[in-house]
DNA sequence: GTGGGGTCTGTAGTCGCTACAGGGTCAACA
DNA sequence: TGTTGACCCTGTAGCGACTACAGACCCCAC
């Protein structure tokens, strides 16, 4: 029984394309494989679980150097997870950053487009908006 | 009285730098200005209304592919402005989506981030979050 | 031996800029 | 008049995280 899996079969069972699994691997996330007689990647079950770890990594939103840093992290079994703790938080108040940017953005667009009647471009308060204040159409 | 713009001016009017006015141009969201006779590109003031028309546009999130129709429906001023009030609502849904996205992800973080004891790696509850079942390190 | 699926490498595209390199232009000042 | 230095020009490459080809090769079943 050969353990070793293509890159289809990892595809598969991580739910990642073939192209980004061939990706991380250029990008260094993934060591390279060893090969089949016909040059087919081989891959063992350890790449599926570094496969998997990046996978939920990125769910949860973070970036491939962060990544880089955790799985770095992870290898050395015996330090103190503060680095790895800091990384996560770090992460979470960027989450946070983009979610209050998303609001401000959300309240502005529901502004302008209740003021919206739905009459020519020329009333349209959307158009208006965006407008410099010298009115005119902007071409 | 010249009312011609360099387009250093129109980048402090705008507060767009000047890579990006040129980019703009490229991508056809700005036509090709006059060009004075040493070649330096010299804007009228139309287009600093359409510039800060796309700048406006763009702090409000639309994608440059969404302002390029709204300047061209902007243009029209007799048409009816529902397709203005669909795009700018299209932008809102995906603006909220993407805040919906963002605080599930917030609240799966805070919980991996509440977890950790900050111990060792081994015993860090956010590696074991992101590490497959089937336990041990991911390399 | 033929068909179809999988895999290979390499390159280019996405989005919205940003950052150069390597030159030309222009106004002010000595 | 020469020279500085700010501004401008074109063209290309980089960012992040993929995605989508083209054109070839491999492998298995029928």
């Amino acid at each position: 029984m050969n353990k070793h899996l293509t890159i289809g079969t990892l595809s598969r069972l991580t739910n990642t394309k073939v192209e980004t699994i061939r990706f991380y691997e250029k990008s260094g996330l993934l060591r390279e494989p060893a090969r089949t007689e016909g040059n087919y990647r081989s891959y063992a079950p350890s790449d599926l679980n570094r496969l998997s770890f990046i996978r939920r990594a990125r769910d949860l939103g973070f970036s491939l150097d962060q990544i880089r840093v955790l799985l770095d992290l992870a290898d050395d079994r015996s330090r103190s997870c503060e680095a790895v703790d800091e990384i996560a938080k770090e992460h979470l108040a960027e989450v946070e950053r983009k979610i209050a940017d998303l609001k401000a953005l959300q309240g502005e667009l529901g502004r302008v487009i209740s003021q919206c009647r739905c009459g020519t471009v020329a009333e349209c308060r959307i158009i208006e908006t965006l407008s410099p204040n010298f009115a005119g159409a902007p071409g």
